[in-house]
DNA sequence: CGCACCCCTATCCAACCGGATAGAAGGACT
DNA sequence: AGTCCTTCTATCCGGTTGGATAGGGGTGCG
């Protein structure tokens, strides 16, 4: 079959012509996806590559313990996989002693979850809008020990302005909406903002009707939906 | 570049098979998806088979204009991309009086949602945890007319029961749960479930405290971050 | 200026929600 | 049988929410 170039993945001991001794050792790297499209792209891109040894895994647990045996020059960590919660679970892995570089991907995660990784010590954020050129100029980049991050991306010029619910909804009633989306009370956001409650109730009120919802938790899972915060 | 590898990949088994003396002409496939790595993929790999003409969109907008300009056999339509509103946007796409055989294509639906998505004449469903190998068969299935749907998937064997959350809930209590991600009161969950609203508010207590929620709005985005309903 | 729009505040009230507590029926397992 | 778990029901209470209503400032615009 034609995918075995793809599908071959290689876990270990790569056995290939495309090793090139020029700069030394080949760049170690560990790509966690559970999606095994994204896994077969970037195995196939980066063996076309010179000076790159790839392996994939397909969950938080198996990632982790490929990192426990074997050292990586760079982790691309999958925001959303099987095991994963958040930068929470970032967290826990930078914390590891033997952490490496770890640059997060995602398809899906906002701007703002982007500045939370880099943030927390991510070497990288990288969206799964990017060319796969683009990708393999940034691992590159962060192989070199940089920081990367599409600066696009984090102007939130993204897709983020293209929503419609954000045209319609005043500078307020978006930190009103942000703040329920993280489960607070009207009397948490009303001290988060330094506004009065009964504001918030108002600027609640308000969005519920411009964005179609009928209560709060409608609202949160709309917002959720559109991909906002 | 890597390309050689993937054109290289023909497979001489199957050569035969991806002719279409039946219809003369090329298989004409419409890749909708904002994830430009996903279309570099399908776009290198279509391309290094013979019998298929791929052209790609980035938002439904555009997809859509594609549609309009030339017909299809079949759009890979990706379930959350600018433009997309879930299952209503799906339906839309459908009633159109030229449309073509859609199949939808996601990296984070749920296996209700892709049953919705085959429910609305959908012809197909697809993971972005295929494989590219299975991604590519599913595609030949379905345009011999067939509707697609991986079957594990389905049955929620994919990635959802390995959710902690759901092992630690009782069956009602995901019901109640569900109602909840949708938005309703315990009055109407209550209702849905033919049960007393005491009962709901006992069972929503109660799942609070197992997955960390605070109030029902946490509750409703924890579900929906782990990927349930 | 008048007008529209956004943002802020306030009060009142019905309804709903979160939490505690208590009791009961059925199935499963020892 | 006894125990545990799940499910169901119920009542009470304090707090929150949703909705209506009535204002007061500020900015921008014709």
């Amino acid at each position: 079959m034609t995918q075995d170039a793809l599908t071959s993945a290689r876990p270990a001991g790569v056995s290939s012509q495309e090793r090139r001794p020029g700069r030394g050792s080949d760049m170690r790297i560990l790509i966690a996806d559970d999606h095994e499209l994204l896994r077969d792209m970037l195995v196939l891109y980066f063996e076309g590559e010179a000076g790159f040894e790839v392996e994939t895994a397909a969950d938080r647990a198996s990632a982790e313990a490929r990192m426990a045996e074997t050292p990586y020059d760079l982790v691309l960590l999958d925001y959303s996989m099987p095991g994963m919660d958040g930068i929470a679970s970032l967290d826990e892995i930078l914390a590891r002693p033997d952490a490496p570089r770890v640059a997060i991907i995602s398809g899906t995660a906002s701007p703002e979850i982007a500045e939370q990784a880099l943030a927390s010590g991510a070497a990288g954020f990288l969206p799964k809008t990017l060319s796969a050129r683009s990708l393999v100029n940034a691992v590159r980049f962060m192989a070199m020990g940089e920081q990367y991050a599409p600066l696009d991306f984090l102007r939130g010029g993204d897709e983020g302005p293209a929503h419609p619910l954000t045209e319609k909804l005043s500078q307020r009633e978006i930190q009103v909406l942000e703040g329920l989306t993280k489960g607070k009370s009207n009397k948490e956001i009303a001290r988060d903002l330094d506004i009065r409650e009964p504001t918030v109730k108002l600027h609640m009120k308000t969005l519920y009707r411009k964005i179609g919802a009928s209560n709060r938790t409608q609202a949160a899972m709309i917002a959720k939906d559109a991909g906002l915060f």
